[in-house]
DNA sequence: CTTGGAATGTCAACAAGGCTGACTTAAACT
DNA sequence: AGTTTAAGTCAGCCTTGTTGACATTCCAAG
């Protein structure tokens, strides 16, 4: 930790302005952040009986991300109901874009996995937000990337953070 | 732009994986943005008829930060339909908490101000936000604040870029 | 003065995606 | 054998987004 030395200063940024001006960034860049896969998404939803949202994107996000992974544990990611994810996951399931195998070890168990199909769709939305994230990331440069990430990590709930450090584990 | 010198070094932070791993803070960080003023509306919904959620704690917030705005102007940083907007809105001022007056030079608008009731719950619910990115920001530290915001800036689409600086425009 | 357009408000209908509660099935654990 | 756990399902509710149609009011240009 930085020693407080000009305590004016030095905590200059912890203003109450300055932490509205961080909320209202947020709420903007968030909407550019859901803006390209949601765009993409209304595209794809004209020959579809059920439309596709976010709710769908973030599913296949994260079966793409862990493939394997039990409905529980999604459940965990997501921090939604389980009757709110089984709408969206049975449609994904019946249209072929994710499977779901019987466990082996404990047969209660569903492991999801994308299809061929789904790994397709899920390429199609991450290119999209990657490309949007890249050149934000370009712009600002390494050193505010770094600080970007530092700031989201600690503003995550801590069973959230568990949920985004196991993904950076299986998948370092 | 920084020359590429060292290619392989000087990108790492733009690979997939990267990218990857900032799309998914940015997920999980926004639950957590969101989840204190969630919880706070969730208590204080169970005395009334319509149940208040994100989209009044964002107009609440918006009213509060550019008081006087014009229906037409809260649409634009909000991003939704005025019909959409106009059911929260009715409630809020039917509830009293925020006030519509009519415009003084064109009486075709509405300029939005809040109560002081509007102001109690507002500081009430940005308080609980505040708290969360202050902790957020003092565990990070002003450097990576400070790129937090660029790069947050740099992934807004440009129209929510300029409705988010003519905010610090207006109040700086 | 009239008329066109802009800003606002309102009604109806619909969908996505959250939620709760109740219940079943199957498998595993004790 | 009985309990707990994982998953799925059904029904119903709410918020919050959407579209489309339409009324009102008022400014401003012709």
């Amino acid at each position: 930790m930085a020693e407080p030395a000009h305590r004016g200063e030095a905590l200059l940024y912890l203003t109450d302005e300055q932490l509205r001006q961080g909320i209202e960034a947020m709420f903007f860049a968030y909407r550019g952040f859901t803006a390209d896969p949601d765009r993409i998404l209304d595209e794809l939803n004209h020959d579809r009986a059920q439309n596709y949202g976010r709710a769908h994107h973030r599913a296949i996000h994260f079966i793409h991300c862990a493939p394997g992974t039990t409905v529980n544990n999604l459940l965990g990611m997501l921090g939604v109901t389980k009757q709110s994810l089984n709408r969206v996951l049975r449609t994904l399931i019946e249209d072929g874009l994710v499977e779901s195998r019987v466990g082996r070890t404990d047969r209660r168990e569903r492991h999801l996995y994308l299809t061929d199909e789904g790994r397709a769709l899920e390429q199609r939305l991450s290119d999209a937000q990657r490309a949007r994230m890249r050149a934000a990331y370009r712009e600002a440069g390494p050193e505010a990337v770094a600080g970007f990430r530092t700031v989201l990590e600690a503003m995550m709930d801590p069973e959230m953070r568990r949920h985004y450090r196991a993904l950076r584990e299986v998948r370092p």
